[in-house]
DNA sequence: GTGACAAGGTCACGTTAGGGAACTAGCCTG
DNA sequence: CAGGCTAGTTCCCTAACGTGACCTTGTCAC
C-alpha cells in the first residue's frame, strides 16, 4: 500500500513528491504493520514463539479474521521474510507458520507501541470524546435556528 | 478509519466479531499512526520540541504533502490530544503548532520503530525480490507458452 | 456418492485514504 | 485594483483495503 501514486495524472520524474517513497524505510514498515490484521498476526505468532501455528489455529486466535483476509496476511509476512511456511505433506497437507529471527526482532518495537497503547489510548479517547462534544456545541448553535 | 464495519449486512451482538474493534487500543493507535503522514509530523515536531512549528514551515519541512493532507494530519493529532495548536491573533494570524507531553510520550515507541525500519527495511526488501524473481519463473512457466 | 475438512483462491462489492485543483478570509504591497 | 501572503476548506476522483460468498483439490468418514 502506498507504494503506488493514485492521483489523477502522472508525475514527471524530478519534479515534487517522488523523494517521499523510496527513501523512508518507516514508511514502508508502518505500510505493514499498519494494515489491519498484519500486528495482531505478529503478536499472536510471536506468543507461540519458537514453536508453530497452524492456518485454523491462527484463525481461531484472531477473532473476526477472514480466510482470505488471514491467507493474505501470512503471504505478506512470508514474502516480507518476516514469517516462515512450512508445508507438511501429510494426509491432508497441513500448514505451518512461525516467526522467523527477524520477526521476532520486530517484536520488540512492536510490543512497546502496544503498551504505550494501553496506557495512553484511554486518555485519546477522552481527548476525542470533548473535541466531539464542543463541535456538537457549534454544530447546535449553527445548524438548527 | 476501519471504526465502522463495512461488511455487507448487520452484525448480531455476541454472534463473533464484534471484540476487535473496542478492545484493541493498539489497533486504534496503529489506525493513526498507520496514516500516511501522522509519523512523519510526529517525528518533525519531537525534533522541535519543545518549540513550536507553523504551518508553513510543517509544509516545507515534510515534503511532499499538500496543504490538505497537513490540514487533516494536524487536525487528528489536536483532535487526539497529542499536538497542541495555538492561534497568534497577529496581521496575518500566524498559527503554531508543538508536541503535547502526550505526544512527546508517544516519540518513544515510535524512534524505536524507526530504529528498527532502518537497520531492517534493507533485509525486508531482499527478501521480496527474492520473492518476485521466483514467482516470476513461475508465472513464465505457466503464462508464455 | 455425498458430505466434511484443510488451506486456501477468486469474484463482486462497498468504504475509505489520499491526491489535485480551486476556492475562501482578511490584510498588505505595487 | 490586481496580485500575494497565511492557513485553511471544499469538491471530485481513483486506487487500495477489507469483507462476504462461493469455488477448488485431495483425502477421509458414513
Amino acid at each position: 500500500m502506498t507504494t503506488s501514486r493514485p492521483g489523477g495524472h502522472d508525475q514527471r520524474p524530478g519534479e515534487r513528491g517522488d523523494l517521499l517513497d523510496p527513501r523512508c524505510p518507516t514508511r514502508q514498515l508502518l505500510d505493514r504493520i499498519g494494515t489491519k490484521w498484519m500486528s495482531m498476526a505478529v503478536k499472536v505468532l510471536a506468543e507461540e514463539a519458537p514453536g508453530e501455528l497452524r492456518f485454523a489455529e491462527l484463525r481461531r486466535r484472531i477473532p473476526g479474521i477472514s480466510q482470505k483476509m488471514l491467507s493474505a496476511t501470512l503471504q505478506s509476512l512470508v514474502r516480507d521474510g518476516l514469517v516462515a511456511r512450512r508445508v507438511e505433506s501429510t494426509v491432508p497437507p497441513a500448514v505451518h507458520y512461525r516467526l522467523t529471527e527477524l520477526g521476532l526482532s520486530l517484536e520488540g518495537p512492536l510490543s512497546a507501541l502496544r503498551v504505550w497503547a494501553e496506557t495512553h489510548m484511554p486518555e485519546i479517547g477522552r481527548n476525542n470524546q470533548l473535541a466531539d462534544e464542543s463541535t456538537l456545541d457549534q454544530g447546535v448553535r449553527r445548524v438548527s435556528w
